[in-house]
DNA sequence: CTCCATATACTCATATTGAGTAAATAGAAA
DNA sequence: TTTCTATTTACTCAATATGAGTATATGGAG
């Protein structure tokens, strides 16, 4: 972990710094513009065909196209807020109106752009995390949906701890700590990069924690892993050779983005009915759970999962029923989105289960 | 000066928006900056005197000088991240260095400069809460403490139900409901006036939850109940006539900010152990609880936090203890950090009670 | 020396959780 | 028609967690 001074220090190139410090304060109040883009960039989820979908739109970056997140500029004639900038933007690129959208994170951090140098104005690119159902009907006018864990393939274990892991990520990891172990380089972490991989890929006891997307996303980059983390020229990239994919790479830090979205998702699926945003107005609880399963990436105990659902009041009976399941017809159910003024935090509190 | 957006809105007033927008975004390609300045906003939370403080520097806004939150314009030049804009700005301000500091979220919307018409430039805030423990031998450069319910006077339920929630609150938002009722105008929730007012304050059976903060502010924002909402020019702040002042105001949205901060750590406590950054290094179980129920405004059972924080292995004696507690010698603990390799989210797991 | 406020150590009933068994039912296959 | 199968639905049960309480220890103030 870099101290206070450290950081004031690379904070401050050249000559006295605190009286750049003063000026750009004084250039700040004088209002004028600083060259800062705001861009906002939509991580759109839908849930099909058991596997949480992400919407893609097309992107030529240099030479070869790239998959990238809608997004565009935030411009404030146009747009009253920016949640409407971003509505308006995916609406425009890829016709589709968003439903339930929240705010994710802001990235500001250098080198988004793959320069090396300083060139080219700095971006700040504000993240969101949008929700939709999946309507097979209503056809896209641009983008379309893959499936998330094509981009993370070591995130999704319902059949099992995936092969990726020990095949090809932890011994890869474990040499990473072999040649500069310590805390990590300048990154805020207060941890050990071998505690990071134990804490990320749940090695040596540690459980595997299914929020942690983005830290393992990141412990990934920083160990060159990522194509993203040769892009930029990462000096740990440089160590590898005969790299397989670990998942598809995506625009610029779209991918980090989407990692950012699927670990928030799957924090709040647990104590936010946030699942009902992918669901049918009508759907059975199998249909739920299996939801919920694609989302966490992990299986749950159906009997206590029903249980969870109808005591919390999730959800009420329609009185209809679904036939052609496979088995027994089921009931049909509905979110009953009284519980938002009944209890603080409803949501399908789920534990995984390894079955 | 005028920006590229306002030349380009004049030149063409009653132009096509989707065209517009294909022409910013072109602009956008072609990197022409956008005339939108970020701001850099700390909350910085700390406990002393069994009350949480926030640190506030004073800003001269119109005629009157205001309180405000640290904050300073992001410029990539002198900031290698948003986070080290930050402390470089809260530093140069107060002389304090930041700890534990993380993104909040971004304000965006228009109307932050208080104007009623467009003029000016657009600016986005980004939030951040930062943790400190409280130092009283190093002395502060610039700004003061002061006690976080001060600005919120009806979030502190420690001696029971804040007398201003009944006498001052409930009599207006009644009057507000009665007015215009229905959805909230052109808002994105998704519920009643009258059902937010019961989410948020607990009324009719509805239970109160100590992390509405963000939304009960708001709601007081709608109904013009804070000053805010006047400066800003808020229609539904025109109805009222001698109103009492319902927690002391802030600069722009700081206020806001800040009431998100709160929020945010009333509900990080429960599974991070945040609590730790308020701490000394060695603290007795009382201490550590007396900090919590600061933050959370309400009381805690003593025997089950014990039980809770313990065989939680958030904590390990030190195996000293502390005298003059006013009773008998309590035992000096010391914060656990192996718990945050061992459990996937540690962290004070708390329930309220009413007493 | 007594009182007092706090610390510490327990108990106990109830609710929640994790995991399992068993019966019901419609469609597909034999 | 019968059997099989995958699924739904209905219970059970032990272990644990939670909310709330009682009882005792101990140093300092008066």
């Amino acid at each position: 972990m870099s101290t206070v001074n450290e950081r004031r220090a690379a904070a401050r190139p050249g000559s006295g710094s605190a009286h750049m410090l003063d000026e750009a304060h004084e250039a700040s109040r004088r209002r004028e513009p600083s060259a800062i883009e705001i861009g906002l960039n939509a991580a759109i989820i839908t849930c099909a065909k058991n596997t949480p979908q992400i919407l893609t739109v097309r992107q030529a970056a240099d030479d070869r196209p790239l998959d990238a997140l809608p997004f565009g500029p935030f411009t404030p004639i146009l747009h009253r807020t920016l949640e409407a900038g971003l509505r308006s933007w995916v609406a425009d690129q890829t016709g589709l109106h968003l439903g339930y959208a929240e705010q994710l994170y802001t990235f500001g951090d250098r080198g988004r752009h793959a320069r090396a140098d300083d060139s080219g104005p700095h971006a700040v690119s504000i993240g969101y995390l949008a929700l939709n159902r999946f309507d097979e009907s209503a056809a896209l006018t641009g983008g379309h949906w893959q499936g998330v864990y094509a981009f993370f393939p070591w995130e999704d274990w319902r059949d099992g701890r995936p092969a990726i892991i020990d095949a090809e990520i932890l011994p890869r990891l474990s040499r990473w700590l072999a040649f500069g172990n310590g805390s990590s380089d300048g990154g805020p972490s207060p941890f050990s990069r071998a505690d990071r991989v134990r804490m990320c890929f749940g090695t040596e006891g540690t459980q595997w924690d299914e929020e942690k997307v983005l830290e393992r996303y990141e412990l990934l980059f920083e160990a060159g892993l990522v194509d993203e983390a040769a892009r930029e020229g990462r000096e740990a990239a440089l160590m590898w050779q005969d790299l397989p994919a670990f998942g598809r790479t995506m625009h610029l830090d779209h991918r980090r983005i989407l990692a950012t979205a699927l670990g928030r998702l799957r924090a709040k699926i647990k104590y936010r009915p946030v699942v009902f945003e992918l669901m049918d107005d009508d759907f059975t609880l199998f249909e739920l759970q299996k939801t919920v399963e694609a989302i966490l990436g992990s299986h749950l105990h159906k009997q206590n999962f029903r249980r969870l659902v109808e005591t919390g009041g999730l959800v009420e009976a329609t009185g209809n029923v679904r036939t052609h399941t496979g088995g027994r017809p089921a009931k049909l159910f509905r979110f009953r989105s009284e519980v938002l003024l009944e209890r603080p935090a409803p949501g399908v509190r789920v534990h995984a289960t390894l079955n």
